[in-house]
DNA sequence: CGTTTGATGTTACCAACGTCAACATTGTTG
DNA sequence: CAACAATGTTGACGTTGGTAACATCAAACG
């Protein structure tokens, strides 16, 4: 006994477009599609979203605030703070390998005006802000500190070359093992290296 | 006068697709207005690519080739090793800068089936192997030495991320002087660290 | 309790795109 | 010169993002 309105569609073409997303991929990600998936006529989702940019904006926004949260879990459940920088690295990469197509999403340039969205650039860059309050701790200084935020565009940098290099495939793996390379390893090096 | 054949249709597609790239970004760049840009009819790039991912995958292997050559031109203009590696990494950085829509595709998820192009990933491969057979250069080991590659992949990972901070408008500015941070200074941090 | 109104969903339509099949034209080669 | 392969054109199909006009419902208000 369908009715006529659907009650929470925005959040269902949301759900689904996560769905599609990590299913198919984002080429398969049409408006039409969602709609025809959720049973919903094909214009349906502009009630709700003024164009199909503005449904990536809040699936990336999401994204973000997913990434931060298990930053932020993941090194809450650490030992120490040395600890808890590597682990927030490795759950940077993690979130990555197991949202591959939403990552790229959020990056990548499927997204257009993102100046328009105020609020996706706040979500993203409390991913960095939850970085950057870890070296802060380890630094022990002012968050105003001129050499704070340079560590952490460095320690970012880091983090997201590994990531975009284990995505392509870039052959990132030990030639001998086979294994891929170790980002705890190279991060602990950076560590090591702070006054 | 135009002759019904056009004589070397293939490139002059390619540097259209340059063109149009660098000026209305990827979303505009379709077979179509390629076609009447160079003003032939719609279906005529069928005659050179097999599909529109191949026209990409043409253009992203010719960047490839093109930023390779950049790394190696700027590197070799080096009175020494150090200064090399560090320009290296400046020279990469420009390129993804003076060519952001190439760069973008080069590396973004608008190729598909990168799989099936082998010679794509030849050129790809071959701008790491610049970086590679420098930080050979630099620790003095045999190219099958096995932190060679570790150092390689770690180094390509700093100058990719610090890329990616920079196109992605990341607050990579130093907030008390505005001025972009200095990639420069990080990789000299990273050699000071090399046995 | 009936009406009005704004939110939500539908139908019909448009232009642009990637792609294919069938046909036209040309340079080359036997 | 004739046949052929390469190249370019025409016309069409299906899909997509998007707009405009209309339909339906729920809640506010008299």
């Amino acid at each position: 006994m369908a009715s006529y309105h659907h009650g929470n569609l925005r959040e269902t073409l949301l759900a689904q477009a996560r769905k599609q997303l990590a299913e198919d991929g984002i080429d398969k990600l049409s408006l039409r599609a969602l709609a025809r998936a959720v049973g919903v006529s094909q214009t349906a989702p502009y009630r709700h979203f003024p164009d199909k940019n503005a449904l990536l904006i809040a699936l990336a926004t999401s994204g973000f605030a997913e990434l931060r949260q298990s930053l932020k879990t993941r090194a809450e459940a650490c030992p120490d703070l040395d600890a808890a920088l590597v682990e927030v690295g490795l759950a940077y990469v993690d979130f990555a390998k197991a949202h591959t197509a939403l990552y790229k999403l959020m990056f990548g340039p499927a997204l257009t005006q993102k100046d328009s969205y105020p609020q996706l650039h706040v979500s993203a860059e409390s991913c960095l802000e939850e970085l950057k309050a870890l070296i802060q701790l380890k630094l022990n200084v002012p968050e105003s500190d001129e050499t704070l935020w340079y560590i952490t565009i460095n320690a970012a940098a880091l983090i997201k070359g590994h990531t975009s290099m284990i995505l392509e495939g870039n052959d990132n793996c030990n030639p001998a093992t086979g294994e891929e390379f170790d980002l705890a390893r190279a991060l602990r090096i950076f560590l090591s290296m702070l006054p």
